[in-house]
DNA sequence: TAATACTGGATTAAAATAGTCCTGAATTGG
DNA sequence: CCAATTCAGGACTATTTTAATCCAGTATTA
């Protein structure tokens, strides 16, 4: 089982990328071929990241996308939460379609607690890190 | 996203169903009646689970299943394995077909951190604290 | 020996995920 | 102001995963 979904690893590259970029906009066809990323699905997921409000768009020649806050100020909770919505341990918490057994689940406070912990976890990770750490190393 | 798939959900609700049978041995159409589980299904989970070892099966009139070990003995990590594979942040930590970019991939430590937060957590829940969670409330 | 209940393979259905394509609109350098 | 560039967004297709079903067979026991 898979945590982070293909999309959201795209986003959190292209986003790593961004914050490591010194010329701040850089087009979708760079990032696609820097981190060899399907162009057409890195639009998508840029278009998602751009109505979240995490990057900025620009359009025409040498246009592109750019960070929209500061890379300290993005955490992986929201990128998470963008791309694939809140993570949740199973449908006793999701919203709507709610599992009709909830009332009587005497499980929910286990999958409440780790759902806290794994949404603290993400959200004490920021672009700023991830984008030293890709410094520090080799590649 | 969900972390706890429907077939783990069943199988747990099946485990903590025997944990608190006094019979012992239940069959699998028992359980899925009282347990709302489409019982073909719920065939395949418990087929899993006694191949597993989690389970001992008992065939013929009469028959059934029943826990193979004490419900404290069995942690919710160990049924999640079973049903669904090794919980993984992402294709980076998955066996054969591996993230291409493992070698250089500077993010590895961070999931590998979460990834123990995660096992870690739920490797310390028992059957036996979720059958005690329900006996305890209404339901 | 007949009813019960698990075994296991095959198959189907539905949903989620991943990826592609195409038309249009904004921007900008020449 | 025109042509190249680049994002926007809807529609569509493909693939994979998950969920569910069906059936023929075997073991057990009352």
């Amino acid at each position: 089982m898979e945590l982070i979904r293909r999309n959201t690893e795209y986003a959190i590259r292209a986003l790593v990328h961004l914050a490591t970029s010194p010329e701040g906009v850089v087009s979708a066809g760079e990032i696609a071929r820097a981190q060899d990323i399907p162009i057409d699905f890195l639009q998508k997921v840029m278009q998602k990241l751009t109505r979240a409000g995490l990057v900025v768009s620009h359009r025409g020649v040498q246009g592109g996308f750019s960070l929209a806050r500061a890379p300290q100020e993005v955490n992986l909770l929201e990128v998470v939460t963008v791309m694939q919505g809140k993570p949740a341990v199973n449908r006793c918490f999701l919203g709507k379609d709610s599992c009709p057994r909830a009332p009587a689940c005497r499980l929910k406070n286990n999958w409440l607690a780790l759902e806290q912990k794994l949404a603290a976890f993400l959200a004490g990770v920021t672009l700023k890190e991830l984008a030293n750490q890709l410094k520090a190393g080799a590649s």
